[in-house]
DNA sequence: AAAAAGCCTATCTTTTTTATAGAGTTTATG
DNA sequence: CATAAACTCTATAAAAAAGATAGGCTTTTT
């Protein structure tokens, strides 16, 4: 399961997106429209800021804005910024690699091949959907 | 990420596959070979006992044995018996939907949309591939 | 009868997730 | 230039979940 920190993300990247013509959003408009803590909504925004992909302004007139376009967003990027590894085991992700504990050899191992290919499977589609796709199908619902 | 729970389970089940000939084989001796908590390894294996993968014998000789074939099990059964569901958000899970919050209309949300095709691909892994499949490449080797 | 082994339920500890607090910094504007 | 608006940053707290342990109970073998 997603955590809500990589739900809530997704959904005001979708409100930036619908209003990306209005100039900076306030995170407290966020908020209020989604239904999220303001406080905790504003931590994810910066981490969405560093990560690159919002830009922000302080002051009057301030708020937070997209620095991409929606289909310059994979979703697989939120996820992993957010939650961390996509995958189902720590020895077939590719960017939270790490060995299982009692592991011999990876190579032998019937479980690191079967979860390899569900992140496979899985990255094919999240790699290339991005913010535009949950976009299009989503009509200002959220 | 598959919780310990899951993963030793898997551990568990590849152990009493491999020795499946020696009649019921002691908790403690997958505790040990695993390299797994004896008490926490209990819990998993009463809980594949009760969701018919796993059978047991009291008493001087007994232990527990698979009731299956290991290509009777898929490893979907496994996931979902310790870790719940598979989905990445609980509106696409097909054993244990939930209504996200605020969701006004899963019909137009662009994330169940993705979410649905993301277990879609998984699923027809993990629905697929059993216990034997994680044993053939696996010689002994956890 | 005694020992071996699983059964069952409760509790405890640790980690992770979710949420909040509050002082700091930047910017617009009257 | 003072003030208010808004984001920034770091710390902490509360809640939930995961991981682990404890101990008495039941069944079975010898």
């Amino acid at each position: 399961m997603l955590s809500k920190k990589t739900q809530y993300a997704f959904h005001a990247l979708i409100h930036l997106a619908e209003n990306a013509d209005k100039g900076p959003i306030l995170i407290s408009e966020i908020a209020q429209e989604k239904n999220i803590s303001i406080k905790f909504l504003e931590n994810i925004l910066l981490e969405l800021k560093n990560a690159g992909i919002l830009g922000s302004k302080k002051g009057k007139g301030g708020g937070y804005y997209l620095l991409k376009t929606p289909k310059e967003v994979p979703l697989a990027k939120i996820i992993r910024l957010l939650d961390g590894a996509i995958a189902l085991l720590p020895c077939v992700s590719l960017n939270y690699y790490e060995k299982c504990e009692n592991c011999r050899d990876e190579a032998v191992c019937g479980l690191n091949d079967v979860m390899g290919k569900v992140r496979d499977a899985t990255l094919k589609i999240l790699e290339n959907k991005t913010l535009k796709d949950i976009l299009t199908r989503n009509v200002s619902i959220f």
